[in-house]
DNA sequence: GCCGTTTTCGGCCCGACTGTTTTCAGTCG
């Protein structure tokens, strides 16, 4: 079994504990050791093989064996009767708000509910109400929770997000009462999806803000409102929480509320290490927990802060606690990409295929954004649900887009279209003849149609890297997010073979993609694997994924030197012609 | 369940809000 699939189980196990009343710090060691697993830098298989699972901090011998059994059996008995114990449909139940596994045992103890099927007709029936420590509203709160979460997803996308937080954080700006304010939590930490919007803001007249936080025309219900904190539904039932701070707290909150929480847990042990304490109000000269202004060691900016603490200052993209606060501290952070540094895209659709916009519209519209090129991989002919491009309307488009470049020169412009296909990967190989896809600049690949074997996917990805006219492997896991999962593959191997080759691979930046994920990256990158961010726009204004594209990036560590499409177009060109002519040399 | 150069036992990050209470437990982030 390899180390995901344990890390998954590991986190299971701390749920069901969880469900059972267990210690919550024997609870958190098994998801603790899930992420230690899963940033492990070495094969398990290596550390399994030589005992030093044990060595490894956060795993101990209970552990240890744990993680040896599933490895070596694929299965762990201790899980199984754990699992056995506890009825399924109590879990899902830990996805309403306002109930946790205290209540859920009470309800499973006291009314024998096993399920949100017989929850929600306990709460109607009024016999949740009469329960010891539950009461009228926390019954109607269930239901109303149970509904909601029926009606909407509880993750959101990204871009969603986005788009809602926006005229908030506008509308606060421009509040007299608002000092500063920032989006804070996954939200700027730019995770590819969001439960809820956090939002940050300083002021000397709290109440102010929150009243006119919670009277936004978006809110449609105010779940919570105190005297610094609210949380309302927004339309579309994304939840966002408002906190209000005095300006001095708001480095530390900002901070504190940015987290993640593992990164947080990091950053407190830190300062205590320090003869200090952190808290969402401040860094303070104390061994004990305190609010005491004149213990505070006054910090303007986050930067400060992190400074305080012996670390350079670390990007909110990668708080994720994968190693950032080591690098810190050696001041080897990545200098994370920008969006800024992008100079174009090379994977991108028109009408040839199933995209809106004509090749000189997209043309005129990426020169405006002042790109210098845009590269068209319409789909290859395999894909004819996509009206894909066989080899005769290949060439009759590439003569289209000579004659829009002849125009744009002409005009003394240098932003180019670049030719090319986004050619499917088939179970027997390329979609289109090496032939046609000499005369391309750029080749993107794509598994469409991926089969349920990993094994199968594996090979077929891997051989596509292998071949010479494959610049990019594209949207290599094929997942849709909150929609489809992505398909079996072993996505290391993948990575490896583009390593060996110099193939590309792509950080595919629609937002329903972000594609290969960036817990990945780190591993590409220091196989030497460079990214192409790409929108794989199928409309102009696909365009703008390649800003949320940037934070994912960000995200993966990466910097502009790892980023193909940060080039500018002559050394582009040449770095295309390279795979062609050395495919053996990755550089 | 993990950890330890003060500890092999007793900690483990901690505050706000809600709803239940009449001083606090549970949940959440």
């Amino acid at each position: 079994m390899d180390k995901a699939k344990i890390a998954e189980i590991l986190i299971e196990i701390g749920v069901l504990l969880e469900l059972k009343g267990e210690n919550p710090f024997k609870t958190r060691a098994y998801s603790n050791a899930a992420r230690v697993l899963e940033n492990l830098a070495e094969p398990l298989e290596k550390v399994v093989l030589e005992k030093r699972l044990g060595e490894i901090k956060g795993i101990g011998e209970a552990l240890e064996q744990k993680i040896t059994e599933l490895f070596e059996t694929g299965k762990l008995k201790y899980f199984e009767d754990l699992k056995a114990s506890i009825p399924p449909g109590l879990v899902e139940m830990l996805e309403i708000p306002g109930v946790g596994p205290k209540k859920i045992k009470t309800l499973h103890d006291k009314l024998g509910i096993e399920n949100i099927a017989q929850l929600e007709s306990a709460c109607k029936s009024g016999k949740v109400a009469q329960l010891d420590g539950f009461g009228e509203k926390t019954a109607a709160n269930i239901c109303e929770g149970i509904q909601r979460r029926r009606t909407y997803a509880s993750k959101h996308l990204l871009s969603d997000a986005l788009r809602a937080a926006e005229p908030l954080l506008d509308g606060l700006r421009e509040h007299p009462a608002v000092i500063r304010c920032s989006a804070a939590g996954s939200l700027r930490r730019s995770k590819e999806t969001i439960g809820d919007i956090d939002l940050l803001a300083s002021s000397k007249r709290p109440a102010e803000v929150i009243a006119f936080f919670v009277a936004q025309p978006s809110v449609i219900k105010v779940t919570a409102k105190g005297e610094t904190k609210a949380s309302v539904i927004l339309e579309g039932g994304l939840q966002s929480d408002l906190r209000v701070v005095s300006d001095a707290e708001f480095p530390f909150a900002l901070a504190y509320f940015t987290g993640s929480k593992e990164h947080n847990i990091i950053m407190r042990q830190r300062a205590i290490a320090r003869g200090l304490r952190l808290n969402e109000y401040g860094l303070f000269k104390s061994t004990v927990e305190t609010r005491d202004p004149k213990l505070l060691v006054r910090c303007k900016t986050e930067e400060e802060i992190f400074s305080r603490l012996d670390l350079s200052f670390i990007e909110p993209e990668l708080r994720e606690d994968m190693g950032e606060i080591a690098a810190a501290e050696k001041n080897q952070l990545p200098k994370s990409i920008e969006w800024s540094d992008f100079r174009g895209s090379l994977h991108n659709h028109s009408t040839w295929s199933d995209g809106h916009n004509r090749l000189e519209e997209i043309a005129e519209f990426m020169d405006n954004l002042g790109l210098a090129y845009w590269a068209i991989t319409d789909h290859s002919k395999s894909s004819f649900q996509a009206n894909g491009l066989d080899a005769e309307r290949l060439r009759q488009q590439i003569t289209e887009i000579n004659k829009i470049n002849d125009q744009f020169a002409n005009r003394g412009s240098e932003f180019r279209l670049l030719k090319g296909i986004e050619v499917d990967i088939l179970k027997n190989g390329l979609d289109l003849g090496e032939d046609i896809l000499s005369e391309l600049d750029v080749v993107v690949a794509s598994l469409h149609q991926p089969s349920n074997n990993e094994i199968e996917n594996t090979k077929r990805l891997v051989a596509a890297a292998k071949d010479s006219f494959v610049h990019i492997i594209a949207h290599p896991s094929g997942r849709l997010l909150l929609e489809r999962e992505p398909y079996p593959l072993n996505i290391r191997a993948v990575i490896d073979a583009c390593a060996e080759t110099g193939t590309w691979m792509e950080l595919n930046c629609n937002p329903r993609r972000f594609d290969l994920d960036w817990r990945h990256w780190p591993y590409a990158r220091n196989r030497g694997v460079k990214c192409a961010v790409n929108p794989d726009a199928h409309r102009n204004e696909n365009s703008g994924f390649l800003r949320l594209g940037a934070g994912i990036a960000r995200k993966g560590w990466l910097e502009q030197k790892d980023v193909v499409n940060t080039l500018d177009l002559p050394a582009l060109l040449k770095e295309l012609r390279r795979k062609r002519n050395a495919p053996e040399t990755a550089f």
